[in-house]
DNA sequence: ACCTGAACACCGTTCAAGT
DNA sequence: ACCTGAACACCGTTCAAGT
């Protein structure tokens, strides 16, 4: 009715805001413009379709994306502080990240806190292309984490198969065990447990790891 | 048209196929049909609908997955085995991972995968629910892994924006940093360090992780 | 028991027409 | 420059009607 002019802001911050709440499915440009008081066809001469729409949705995210500061004593504590400080940033925004994700973006969204895990991978020592797997290894292991936690609280209804599979040896020689895998997973102390053991291994001396004898070949059809 | 009546089976077949070459978004109840040469609602009598037709396809796809057979010498060998042989089992079936995954039937899917790992983490010496979180992390860091690898094969054009903003300070302290941080991820070489890194993290002893003083509260917000 | 076409309520998008 | 409704080609699903 009383519309004083559609603007592509307003657009981008209604849909932001459906996608937010419902995901990007619940995004059609009918239910938009229903939501705007504007005929479809309008949406369409600012942002060109959907698919832009959500491009630009995007690209905004990557922007809002803060800032790194990293906190802790050593290296290690650093860098599981920007691991944490990741985590929490993505989980803010679900939806939008698994978006990101899908454009390919991630790389990009990630850079502020690649440059502080580079500061914090060289002050462990390590250098060159050590260095980059290093940070990557990290990068890969929050991505990887909050993205099978968003299914995970999508679907919380996991298997109930687990719970009944563990009777056979391991209930037995390990109950604590066969209790804790049939239980819900303690994401919070799983997500730092496992970066402090990455980053553990990622700083040890590369010596020991040659313990370990033809771990190269450990699975030669891989 | 000679259609010798149409099965369940046959159409649990078509999907597939669509689903494992094109995606699920490719799965149109229309063109399923067209393939069949029966009406759309045929297809509807045999499998409900489209959505109970996608679980059926993802039911499938867990059963699949065949049994593991860990590898190597040491239990880090031979849980690295075990992480590359499931990384090379996810990986063929891009698509129907991500609706298993969707579906939140990751974990029923590993099962065999944690019982092998159980194992391997048992022989490492650990026990009730650190070993549990053990397998947890390998098994988080295998899925996410593989998440991530599938997103960045569908968009392979990774911001350019990386290679630009290296510049500053690292690019001359430490340019093969630098480098190997703007070039293509090898993924293969990542994900084995990155597990190897992490298994030789949560094999380690416990009390050299002690040696970070005050970790617990490293991001106190978080 | 199995298959069918017609119909409904949705989509995204285009386009010619308005102001 | 901005907005509109009509129309097109798609969806998934239901339902009454066939054999």
């Amino acid at each position: 009715m009383a519309r004083t002019s559609l603007t592509r802001e307003e657009i981008l911050a209604a849909a932001g805001a459906l996608v937010r709440q419902h995901g990007p499915a619940a995004l059609t440009m009918r239910k938009l413009a229903a939501e705007l008081g504007t005929a479809v066809t309008s949406i369409y001469w600012h942002v060109g379709n959907r698919e832009s729409l959500l491009d630009a949705l995007v690209e905004r995210t990557v922007e809002e994306l803060g800032e790194i500061r990293p906190r802790g004593r050593t290296p290690a504590a650093r860098v599981l502080s920007v691991a944490r400080a990741l985590r929490r940033e993505l989980r803010a925004r679900p939806h939008l990240i698994a978006m990101v994700h899908e454009r390919g973006l991630t790389d990009r969204m990630f850079l502020p806190a690649q440059q502080a895990l580079v500061h914090e991978v060289h002050a462990a020592g390590l250098r060159g292309a050590r260095a980059a797997r290093a940070v990557r290894a990290v990068q890969f292991q929050v991505v990887g984490h909050v993205l099978i936690e968003r299914n995970r609280e999508r679907a919380p209804v996991q298997s109930p198969a687990e719970e009944d599979l563990w009777h056979p040896s391991t209930a037995e020689q390990d109950p604590a065990l066969a209790r804790a895998l049939a239980g819900a997973v303690d994401q919070d102390r799983l997500f730092t447990d496992s970066v402090r053991a990455l980053v553990a291994g990622l700083f040890a001396d590369p010596g020991a790891q040659e313990a370990d004898p033809g771990g190269g070949e450990a699975d030669p059809d891989a």
